[in-house]
DNA sequence: CCGGAATAGTTGACGCGTCACCCAACGTTC
DNA sequence: GAACGTTGGGTGACGCGTCAACTATTCCGG
């Protein structure tokens, strides 16, 4: 009764081991940058980007959540950090009174600026200068076909 | 003095993006997978398969770091908790009193065992099932390239 | 209007990863 | 063989993410 798995292939073991080794030392070393020469997290960064990106408008908590594609929970642990530091502030909003704001702070806002430059420099040097435009089409490729197949479960 | 910075343009944002959110979506469907189904984490399972590679042979702590290219203190925490778990366990190395061999338990190996042809089929299921051999061939291009570039710093 | 289901968001506990620091053993040099 | 720097490894504190449980509000059927 023993279903024999189907392993990988050697192609598919080279081309897995190295996504996953690229996919660790990449987000260290971005984050590690970014911690370096601004004092954020990526996580920070990302939410200070879909704050900004809100053009400064209060932004409800479920929806920043929604946004980011992060689970209310982790958001709300986050958004304490944050708030701790000064970069977002909470407002209460008068529609839905279960409901919160979320406010980028001066800080917030100039923390995203000043490190908005290196970050994406980072990632040109890192990424795409190395790329040919096929090989960049080729990864929107990969990443649609799998993400396509995460959704689809 | 202003230096503008280059941003990257509208093919590179689709595919980082795209990366973004497929190696998050990917990483937390495969650790949700695996815990549910053999209740270890992408961590676990990770030293596990270092240590099977090895052919159950002790193996010296810093050796099992480098392998799996884990700072010797996450190794480390990592270490107490799977040992209390019983699934591995620490001998101290007669050559040189600081070392610390690590080995596997025989739970350990079971877990390993039990855990890995669901893995693959997720992997299978969710990455390879779904890409061409050339696309293969593009990710390990992509992989390769960008791996060097951070190595080369 | 009342009572229960759904919704918005928070909290606590716990596993995980990093950083900074520590300690013990080693080995080299004089 | 004593002193010194190095190496192997562990520790504690803290930020992060998840899960489960909780609170407060709103919505809806009767």
């Amino acid at each position: 009764m023993e279903e024999e798995p189907r392993w990988l292939d050697a192609r598919e073991q080279r081309a897995w081991r190295g996504y996953l080794a690229m996919q660790a030392q990449l987000q260290a070393t971005l984050h590690r940058r970014l911690q370096a020469d601004a004092g954020l997290s990526l996580a920070d960064f990302d939410v200070l980007v879909a704050l900004t990106d809100r053009g400064g408008e209060p932004v409800r908590a479920g929806e920043l959540a929604a946004l980011l594609q992060w689970e209310k929970s982790r958001l709300s642990h986050h958004l304490a950090r944050m708030e701790r530091r000064g970069l977002v502030a909470r407002e209460d909003c008068p529609d839905d009174a279960r409901g919160a704001f979320v406010v980028l702070t001066a800080a917030g806002r100039r923390a995203q600026e000043a490190a908005a430059p290196a970050h994406v420099a980072a990632v040109r040097e890192l990424v795409f200068d190395g790329l040919t435009s096929e090989q960049v089409d080729a990864l929107i490729g990969v990443t649609d076909e799998v993400r396509a197949r995460i959704a689809g479960r």
